[in-house]
DNA sequence: GGCTTTGGTTCACTATATTGAATTTTTTGC
DNA sequence: GCAAAAAATTCAATATAGTGAACCAAAGCC
């Protein structure tokens, strides 16, 4: 369900000064905003420009972002444990059968975040069209040795070590090694 | 480094604009800003009221909230790759010694991701105060067998296994096995 | 009781965000 | 090249965000 009207920062801004202890004059005072104004915006008859919100936001100390944010404060959901058994974990296979990904994150999630268990055969190798343009992949290699493949650059990752690369040009992943590699994949979406 | 000025809401919104491929007109006409308005906004030459905001993110399909965040639209960084050596991962220990974090996320990252390679001993385990509200944990079992204990509620996880919840208030991960256990564990925050 | 102080709301005025029409600039066709 | 069309910018007028002072209400304090 989304929001038909601009979100009520009055509310906010109104927790926001008298958790801080702070009167109506007080953060005028420090904020530059009137005193009047600051009133009339907490009580919501009034439409405040970005400046005005922008210099309360300041004073209060917190991002003018997160003032506009309708994540209402705390999802009451009960305690909950979800939990993904081994065998339900989704799983790509390459074709070769070289490479396999199982699939960590939650599924539902339209996330900004992937990640990913890896696991490269000997001279498998994973090959990456660019994401979204700003993502970052991070590498942790767990078992092997990998190398890394971007633009010109290679770079051998070991048992252990990580790499992080911009993930928004074409890349590639490969096992040079005589072993099976096992790997943590992360994928960050800007 | 904060900004001292509100965001350059202009730019963000014409080039969610252009991308949309759409005129100055066309969004004037579905957002019920007018043009004029809309012209002077993306050039920065006003103080937009938040109303006009609200009405342009409905149009553009994006949250108000997003359009202040301030995290820059994809650094140009040439394509680098950077390695974190095997000893160079940081790693945190409990006073005990039956748990063990190395850190896997990058170091300088103010991210909203952090993730960890963890490791508990028979017998070890780790207490977790709630994490900002809205956080979630997400706990990938490699090796051996954990308890995850949150509010009334106790799950059991076996190697290969994954297990997601609220990590906002206070939570705890046990290894009640007689073996070590290794697990993966991801921090998102909202 | 009345006097003072403190936090908040209303009022009259000023500054400016917003508008619709006129104008300029850019693009597209021939 | 020049016209016609489309897109973006200026301009004069209006609505309203923002201000400071006056006003009201409640809480000390003598």
């Amino acid at each position: 369900m989304t929001r038909n009207s601009p979100p009520d920062v009055g509310q906010k801004i109104k927790a926001l000064r008298t958790q801080e202890k702070l009167t109506l004059d007080g953060l005028a005072k420090m904020s530059g905003v009137s005193k009047s104004m600051l009133s009339q915006i907490e009580r919501g008859l009034t439409n405040p420009t970005l400046g005005t919100l922008w210099s309360l936001t300041q004073s209060l100390g917190i991002d003018i972002a997160s003032l506009l944010d309708d994540s209402e404060s705390a999802g009451d959901t009960a305690p909950e444990i979800t939990v993904t058994k081994a065998y339900e974990t989704p799983e790509i296979q390459s074709a070769d059968g070289l490479c396999a990904l199982r699939i960590l994150g939650p599924i539902d999630l339209v996330s900004k975040t992937e990640w990913y268990d890896m696991r490269l055969e000997a001279g498998g190798c994973l090959d990456s069209e660019g994401h979204a343009s700003g993502t970052t992949e991070h590498l942790t290699v767990l078992e092997g040795v990998l190398n890394v493949r971007i633009g010109g650059k290679v770079q051998t990752i070991e048992a252990g070590d990580t790499a992080r690369y911009q993930a928004d040009v074409p890349h590639k992943i490969e096992n040079k090694g005589q072993n099976q590699a096992r790997a943590l994949m992360l994928v960050l979406a800007p």
